[in-house]
RNA sequence: GGAGAGGUGGCAGAGUGGUCGAUUGCGGCGGCUUGCUAAGCCGUUGAGUGGGUUAUUACCCGCUCCCAGGGUUCGAAUCCCUGCCUCUCCGCCA
């Protein structure tokens, strides 16, 4: 949600964005409706000053032991003409308050204007592994290798959803710890620094890539001092209320795409929804910020009307595990943070030498609460393209206004003031493990596990059937 | 699931129809004191919103907010109804 007050000083930034963005929202109404408004509650407020002022007299009347009877007669026009404007009051309200739910966040300025066609490679990270033998598809790989069984997944919930069993189950469950420890910070500590891979394990005789040696994250020189090292891991619930769906931009556009129980509950489709309602409708300490969170939770989506190549596989369930990184800023810091979050979210894929890009998503392309998104797309051999695997967003006030997030600002006489906060994926599970067997297969169908997981996996190099 | 109690400012905790946005304590902030010294004293201290003065900082006036939503009343933190949440006891159960 946007400053009204903003609206109304910046009404073309604002047509902009909304334009930028596709969306539909009719600024002007949304103006007109506030004027009016505005006018409502000056006259509102003149009664209700009446009213105020005419009471104390009454009181003070009724004290002396006097006659009040004549001004209680005449208050009571005035209570119901409260009434009335109240009444009016609300109906203007309501019709302002859904239209400006609909107005999206405003790109930042460095963001391209357009659809698809005007996003913005940033960089490329490694190259895309050659290979001697046609790459399989992760579905063909895990149906070999008996780790992966779509066909009874479907048997009991449906289409769109995955089981994974044995060295899969066990792989997922790996990484995400992986994940998990190095956002924490415990990486390191627990089994140091990694080595590149050792060439004897492939036995195909591949190439260069998937030898790369391994950043350690994290890359210290993106923090600054007082500034946190590492992100908090934090569980938390996966059923969440309405309002905390208001919050996060989720509701009222995304209704069609999530799960609704019985009790009107909401399965969240991030972790990104509970995470950032925290603080909802708290004011934090300016010197508790930043803070760093990180949650893994399974993510719900009921993906309604996707279809075909794009679903094929485990690219696009209807549950899925993913670790997120949550990040609660001052203003002034929030573009920076990105910067480091996306850094963040890469440093996995480096470490699992994954190749992949960063992109920069154009107005028309990022997500409705987003003043500026990044993506990074990992390389997927089998399918021979990129998957997003990690969406970092800058959401700066956005979220925090419809969740009512603030701090007190000391540097300007404790002020209070909007928080800023931004999300990313670190990394989401099922199309990391995409390209981790799509990347890591050999000719034999087996796949050489990246060494900086095998201590998650009790030294297992190797996944065969 | 059954019975009871309760939801007030950063926290604790008064207030049961008329200057109550709310006593008081703690905490925070500012100042004074400097031999009551890991202390004392004084002052100050909520948020939102409409308008005004001042190009900012700031200040002034009004209104709203004592869990949420309705109702009674000239007037509600205070009375009534509904919902949500918390606590205690009982039952049930990973």
């Amino acid at each position: 949600m946007l400053d009204l007050d903003f609206i109304r000083n910046n009404p073309d930034a604002v047509k902009k964005a909304v334009r930028d963005k596709n969306e539909k929202s009719d600024v002007d109404a949304i103006l007109k409706i506030d004027a009016e408004r505005r006018q409502v509650i000056t006259e509102l407020d003149n009664l209700r000053h009446q009213r105020n002022q005419t009471s104390e007299e009454i009181a003070r009347l009724k004290k002396e032991k006097k006659d009040a009877d004549k001004l209680i007669q005449s208050m009571k026009s005035v209570g119901e003409r409260i009434k009335i404007m109240e009444k009016q009051l609300e109906e203007i309200d309501k019709p302002l308050r859904e239209q400006l739910y609909w107005i999206p966040n405003v790109p930042a300025s460095d963001v391209p204007v357009g659809g698809a066609a005007a996003n913005v490679e940033v960089r490329q990270w490694g190259q895309p592994p050659a290979f001697n033998f046609t790459p399989q598809s992760h579905w063909l790989l895990g149906q070999q290798l008996k780790i992966l069984d779509l066909e009874r997944a479907t048997k009991i919930s449906g289409g769109g959803f995955m089981i994974l069993k044995g060295a899969g189950a066990a792989l997922e469950r790996a990484l995400i710890n992986f994940m998990l420890d190095v956002h924490t910070g415990q990486h390191s500590r627990k089994v140091g620094i990694a080595l590149p891979l050792k060439d004897s394990l492939f036995n195909d005789g591949i190439s260069q890539p998937r030898k790369v040696g391994i950043s350690l994250i994290p890359n210290d020189s993106l923090f600054n001092k007082g500034i946190p090292q590492h992100y908090q891991e934090i569980n938390l619930p996966y059923l969440v209320n309405q309002k905390s769906m208001f919050a996060t931009g989720q509701l009222p556009k995304l209704a069609d795409d999530m799960y609704q129980t019985a009790e009107q509950s909401w399965l969240i489709p991030t972790g990104e929804v509970p995470l950032t309602n925290i603080f909802r409708d708290e004011i934090l300490d300016s010197d508790t910020l930043p803070r760093y969170y990180v949650t893994a939770t399974p993510c719900f989506r009921r993906e309604a009307g996707s279809h075909g190549k794009e679903t094929r596989g485990i690219n696009r369930v209807h549950q899925f595990n993913k670790v997120e990184l949550v990040k609660f800023v001052h203003p002034d810091t929030s573009f920076d943070e990105l910067e480091k979050l996306v850094t963040n979210a890469e440093s996995i894929l480096q470490a699992l030498g994954l190749h992949y890009r960063v992109i920069k998503l154009s107005t028309g392309e990022m997500s409705f609460a987003s003043a500026k998104t990044y993506d990074l797309e990992a390389w997927a051999p089998g399918l021979g393209r990129y998957l997003e695997v990690s969406s970092c967003g800058n959401f700066t006030d956005f979220q925090a206004r419809r969740a009512n997030i603030k701090f007190r600002d000391p540097a300007q006489a404790g002020q209070v003031k909007f928080v800023h906060t931004l999300n990313g994926s670190g990394l989401a599970l099922p199309r990391t493990l995409i390209c981790l067997l799509e990347t890591y297969q050999q000719s034999d169908g087996s796949i050489v596990i990246p060494e900086i997981l095998r201590p998650y996996l009790n030294g297992q190099e190797l996944i065969k059937s």
